[in-house]
RNA sequence: GGGGGGAUACCAGAGCGGUCAAAUGGGGCGGACUGUAAAUCCGCUGCUUCGGCUACGAAGGUUCGAAUCCUUCUCCCCCCA
């Protein structure tokens, strides 16, 4: 199955430039998909680029990663509402090394014909200057043609306003474009749907500047079916970095995607093919409460991103909180075997005599861990009913603990709401 | 340069001398139901030693009492030039 094929069964495409497919039907093409340095690690909303580029490969394509040093510098205007800070040089090139090591676990960087490759385009700008820059590029593109973007018009028509510099970012990522199609045969810019604008700016400056062809295919972003944000969890965004999203943490994302989603990530995130998954699927309507779905997807991609020993660690995990193994369980473990069930879990020490003492409930969550921010909110959650320790709901604000609550003379476990489970050590 | 409007909690947005820790909606968090799903319903959404304390752009002032009135400052928006 050819590329596009792939893409159009798994609901991945978006647009296409007319004449793109029967440019990947000839041969073997080089394409590519530029990543935002904005933070040292890649999230799961970057993920679908990074399968688009794992798929192009499969295909027998040519994938380019490329860092975006420069254009990081410069902040897409695409989709934000408000003007975008400057990172420094220094953070920068931080942020690009996380990434770049991330992405190197994805894509085969070996030495086939078709080896991914990585480019930063901090590498091309840092030494072009500014007038020559205007000259070269700035000429092709009328402003009139760069006004009528969206993202443009949207922050002209806005209250926001844009500066100068957001309205250039279109002609430094069209250069990348055509840098990359002068000097690296790269014919096809692909991304997420609100890149089209930028993508083709650069297809433009190929065929006024370089008075070549270039192509631009775009991917659906990833929505979640009740219209809410994907990628993000208790607030906080779904890392690839396990020091930032544990394994366990990004195991549990993924298998608390809603039934709905799961048929439309399993064809996203995963490699299955179609037959393989329209059987999954059947199994999973048949038997919803299993979640045959949402734990195939879990697993998949928990093993693509971590590894096996990750993910066993995350599903051993899993298995003792959600499962049906009461706290009682835990007294049969030893401490390394505590510490590698809860590994992906926040965990929080206290002062062993303290605690011999007895700590009042909101102490004990909000003062001597930071399981709750205030007293005030510990409070009001084990009021209404949002706090267990050790799997039993936490009665009154006013209870004490004392080392009589420790298990293994050692532990609490302390859950807020459901899913967020907290490991409090004494010692 | 001239004229006008505005700044309120995470966001939007009411309040215009006490009854305001501040309506309402959204978001977030939690509970019930369930399948660690969706939908639905319900609760919470400034801190606290539970006495109070700090809050309505900033600083002063009037008043027994200010988010509300006055003065100055900062920032934003709109119209005219």
């Amino acid at each position: 199955m050819n590329f596009v094929e792939e893409l159009r069964w798994r609901g991945m495409l978006h647009d296409i430039m007319p004449g793109t497919e029967e440019l990947l039907n000839k041969g073997m093409v080089s394409g590519y998909i530029g990543f935002d340095p904005t933070a040292d690690s890649l999230h799961v909303g970057s993920l679908a680029q990074i399968m688009t580029l794992i798929h192009f490969q499969l295909a027998g394509h040519k994938p380019f990663a490329l860092v975006g040093g420069a254009t990081g510098m410069v902040g897409d205007p695409s989709g934000k509402s408000a003007e975008r800070n400057l990172l420094n040089e220094e953070d920068l090139q931080h942020n690009l090394n996380g990434i770049k090591g991330q992405l190197e676990r994805f894509l085969d960087f070996s030495d086939a014909s078709n080896s991914a490759e990585m480019v930063n385009n901090f590498d091309w700008f840092k030494e072009y200057n500014f007038l020559d820059f205007i000259r070269d590029v700035g000429k092709h593109i009328t402003v009139n043609y760069m006004m009528a973007k969206d993202s443009v018009k949207n922050r002209i028509n806005g209250d926001t306003g844009m500066s100068f510099t957001e309205f250039s970012y279109q002609l430094v990522q069209g250069y990348d474009f055509y840098y990359l199609w002068k000097n690296r045969n790269c014919a096809l810019q692909m991304g997420g749907s609100d890149q089209w604008g930028n993508i083709v700016t650069g297809t433009e400056l190929v065929r006024r500047k370089g008075r070549g062809e270039a192509f631009a295919l775009t991917t659906q972003l990833i929505k979640k079916a009740d219209g809410t944000k994907f990628g993000k969890s208790e607030g906080g965004n779904i890392w690839l970095d396990a020091a930032k999203t544990s394994p366990y943490k990004f195991y549990q994302f993924w298998l608390n995607t809603s039934d709905d989603d799961a048929k439309t990530y399993i064809r996203i995130f995963t490699l299955f093919d179609k037959t393989t998954i329209e059987a999954m699927e059947a199994e999973h309507d048949a038997a919803p409460h299993l979640r045959t779905l949402q734990k195939a997807l879990a697993k998949d991609i928990t093993l693509r991103v971590h590894g096996e020993t990750e993910y066993i660690k995350a599903i051993k995990s899993t298995e003792f909180l959600f499962g049906n193994t009461g706290i009682d369980f835990l007294s049969e473990l030893n401490d390394e075997e505590v510490l590698a069930i809860f590994s992906g879990v926040p965990n929080f020490t206290v002062d062993k005599a303290e605690l011999e003492a007895g700590i009042p409930v909101t102490d004990l969550l909000a003062a001597k861990t930071a399981i709750f921010p205030s007293k005030g909110e510990a409070k009001k959650m084990i009021q209404g009913g949002g706090v267990a320790i050790n799997k039993e709901k936490a009665g009154t604000p006013d209870d004490i603990y004392n080392a009589g609550n420790l298990i293994n003379n050692k532990y609490l476990v302390v859950q807020k709401g459901k899913r967020n489970y907290f490991l409090i050590i004494a010692e």
